[in-house]
DNA sequence: TATTGATTTCCTGATT
DNA sequence: CAATCAGGAAATCAAT
């Protein structure tokens, strides 16, 4: 990949660029990847991993497989994601910069392309906001840095806009709002005994029926999560009823504070963990 | 800027 | 009586 001359230091994170990885990093990431999904990282063959980032991008789906099994899928499309949007990021990052230092756009130009700077070293928010970050940038019609138009572009940086925009899409809807619904915070709370000091409790593990120990305290915690100090268990439960109609809890009736999770609801089932 | 989905807020009335 | 449950209606908020 070769740098352009106004390409700042700064702007380089090699950290979302797996080619660039060492092999300290590729275990790393490894790791990470293992955690989120909640898996036994004590059997993984890390062994089979023993490659750099950049041999790491050049094996295939089916090399992923053999190294790792089932497992491999998923890293395999983790990896690709990441190519993809370090990619991204860095023609952006190229394109902003040209931007900036190319003295015959006018002001406006300039101090757009310094706002989107700014934003973009300030965030640490990780890739999917750099992509709804992104977004907005070409919404706001000002600067498009995947269509050249009305900006600039560098004419040695090829377009890779359907792919991009493609990935976008899915990276998005996949990522951004992982755990921000309330029934998902709830299963959440119930399958970390550890992290659930007696706030609910499963009635029925098999069929999803569960209870509220102490209301008034998962209705406080949802409120902090949502930054809602005012968050009752009065409004949490009207909340949950509206659950019914999609399907995402059941009603019990005749108990009090509890509930049972519907056929929509994903991912509270003891074979599912 | 308008739309939309997911709550949040408020409320009246019924149950436990 | 206090705490919950049931929903309707409208407001809010964030992502799109």
């Amino acid at each position: 990949m070769v740098v352009s001359g106004y390409f700042s230091p700064l702007w380089s994170g090699c950290e979302s660029q797996p080619q660039f990885w060492t092999k300290f990093q590729v275990w790393e990431w490894l790791q990470q990847v293992l955690d989120m999904h909640q898996m036994d990282t004590s059997n993984f063959p890390f062994q089979n991993f023993n490659v750099d980032g950049h041999q790491l991008c050049n094996l295939s789906h089916q090399d992923y497989v053999c190294a790792a099994g089932s497992v491999g899928s998923i890293l395999f499309q983790r990896v690709t994601e990441l190519k993809w949007g370090g990619a991204f990021s860095f023609e952006l990052r190229q394109k902003i910069s040209f931007t900036l230092h190319t003295p015959s756009h006018s002001d406006t130009w300039v101090h757009n392309a310094q706002q989107y700077k700014k934003r973009y070293l300030n965030s640490d928010r990780g890739l999917s906001q750099d992509l709804v970050w992104y977004s907005n940038c070409c919404k706001s019609k000002i600067y498009d840095p995947l269509n050249n138009s009305p900006g600039p572009s560098p004419t040695s940086i090829p377009s890779e806009k359907s792919t991009m925009q493609q990935y976008r899409c899915s990276y998005v809807k996949k990522h951004n709002q992982r755990g921000t619904h309330l029934w998902e915070f709830i299963r959440d709370i119930l399958l970390n005994p550890e992290r659930n000091p007696g706030l609910i409790k499963w009635e029925d593990r098999t069929e999803g029926v569960f209870r509220f120990l102490k209301s008034e305290a998962v209705a406080q915690l949802w409120g902090k999560k949502k930054n809602n100090s005012s968050m009752t268990y009065e409004k949490l439960s009207r909340a949950m009823r509206y659950y019914y109609k999609r399907e995402i809890l059941e009603r019990v009736d005749g108990r009090r504070l509890v509930y049972k999770f519907g056929r929509n609801a994903r991912g509270w089932r003891e074979s599912e963990k």
